[in-house]
DNA sequence: GCCAACGTTGGC
DNA sequence: GCCAACGTTGGC
């Protein structure tokens, strides 16, 4: 059982735009990022815990939970080439760029900015905290899942 | 294989 | 809107 942090931005796709899906269940199309598809292609698995993450937006901050319920598949956004994402190079043979599916699960009551984050003693060395840092999906760590729940005051979704 | 140029990300 | 950091591209 794994964790991850996956970033969008809101004015794109909200955690409400999430909730709002039928099933409250989307893929996550659109990465194309090399480091970042590995891990949808080969490391997140059913049932991984996912934080959802406000990128480039007024008030960037955790602002809910989500479960994977697919794992890696073709990101067929790649095949079309209407799509924005569209990539040339990519075939049904050989799609490059993969995707999984993750579900709504809730709010945080409070979203955690950055501050909120960087004040925690277990959260200050999240990777999203770090400067320069641009990969939409990445590892998070039981003890960093366990602290914002913590910190949230709920219990564990999963 | 190097590296400059370029486009993108994303906090501020 | 600014700009630093990063990944990718392409000439050589």
């Amino acid at each position: 059982m794994n964790y991850w942090l996956m970033k969008s931005e809101p004015s794109n796709f909200s955690l409400d735009d999430l909730q709002r899906m039928q099933n409250k269940t989307e893929h996550w199309d659109g990465v194309r990022n090399y480091q970042a598809r590995n891990f949808l292609r080969d490391e997140i698995k059913v049932g991984d815990g996912v934080l959802f993450y406000h990128s480039n937006c007024p008030e960037p901050a955790i602002v809910g939970l989500a479960r994977v319920v697919r794992e890696g598949y073709a990101d067929h956004t790649a095949l079309d080439p209407r799509e924005k994402h569209f990539d040339p190079k990519a075939t049904d043979e050989k799609p490059i760029w993969f995707m999984v599916d993750v579900q709504y699960l809730c709010h945080l009551p409070q979203p955690l900015n950055r501050d909120d984050l960087r004040q925690h003693p277990l959260l200050s060395g999240m990777s999203v905290l770090r400067k320069g840092n641009r990969l939409s999906v990445q590892p998070v760590k039981a003890e960093e899942w366990q602290a914002i729940l913590t910190l949230s005051g709920i219990a564990d979704p999963l």
